[in-house]
DNA sequence: CCATTAATTTCAT
DNA sequence: ATGAAATTAATGG
């Protein structure tokens, strides 16, 4: 299956219609909760976290996004607020383009449209995947989910190679489990043969 | 070096 | 078995 990451648009068509480029610095905040949301918003450097705080101040991340890719696109066809927090992982370039310019490119440019059909499909397919995967109690189940998912992403079918670049922290955050109980699984997994641990990096 | 951040272990529940 | 706290390792200036 072709990997889809989600949405990559040419950056020179963006800023045709307007796009504006946006410096962040580390730990800044894109948009918070509850903002209307009135943008699209594309990676053109650095890493960005989407994410929520539980009741008791724990943090839930719904995704962590890289370069090329966008994010608040679903939001821009719907009249609502935003229902996540976006902030930077580390100093990031984002280009934002005007949710009615958005609009317009995409009615200039259709196959925009079918592009973003693939790309919203493959996201719902791989977000029921992830709540399967985290309806279950064990954790090691919730891990291969997220793992999947994450490997979903790349093209590369080889067994055992895909490197997680994420910290046990995030991996915690992403699965709703304490860094302990990643780490005591990843342990698990790496006996069971299903993961390998080379130094401190996790490979799929 | 020192400061910061991440990974792991220890220890109490 | 789990999580908070302490310890150890790595990274960056």
């Amino acid at each position: 299956m072709k990997a889809i990451s989600c949405m990559n648009i040419d950056e020179s068509i963006l800023y045709s219609f307007g796009a504006e480029n946006t410096e962040y610095k580390k730990r800044e905040t894109i948009f918070n909760e509850g903002d209307s949301a009135l943008y699209y918003f594309q990676i053109s450097e650095g890493k960005v976290k989407l994410n929520n705080y539980n009741e008791d101040g724990k943090e839930f991340i719904h995704n962590i996004l890289g370069k090329k890719q966008s994010f608040g696109e679903a939001m821009i066809f719907l009249n609502q607020h935003y229902p996540i927090n976006s902030i930077c992982l580390e100093e990031s370039s984002i280009i934002k383009l005007p949710k009615n310019n958005f609009l317009e490119m995409v009615s200039q440019y259709p196959e925009l449209s079918l592009e973003m059909n693939a790309c919203f499909s493959q996201e719902i397919y791989y977000k029921l995947k992830m709540t399967q995967a985290l309806a279950s109690q064990n954790p090691m189940q919730r891990l291969l989910g997220l793992l999947d998912y994450l490997k979903s992403y790349h093209h590369n079918e080889c067994q055992q190679c895909f490197h997680i670049e994420f910290t046990r922290q995030q991996i915690a955050d992403l699965t709703g489990l304490r860094v302990e109980t990643v780490i005591r699984t990843l342990k698990k997994m790496e006996k069971e043969g299903s993961i390998t641990l080379k130094d401190r990096k996790i490979l799929y």
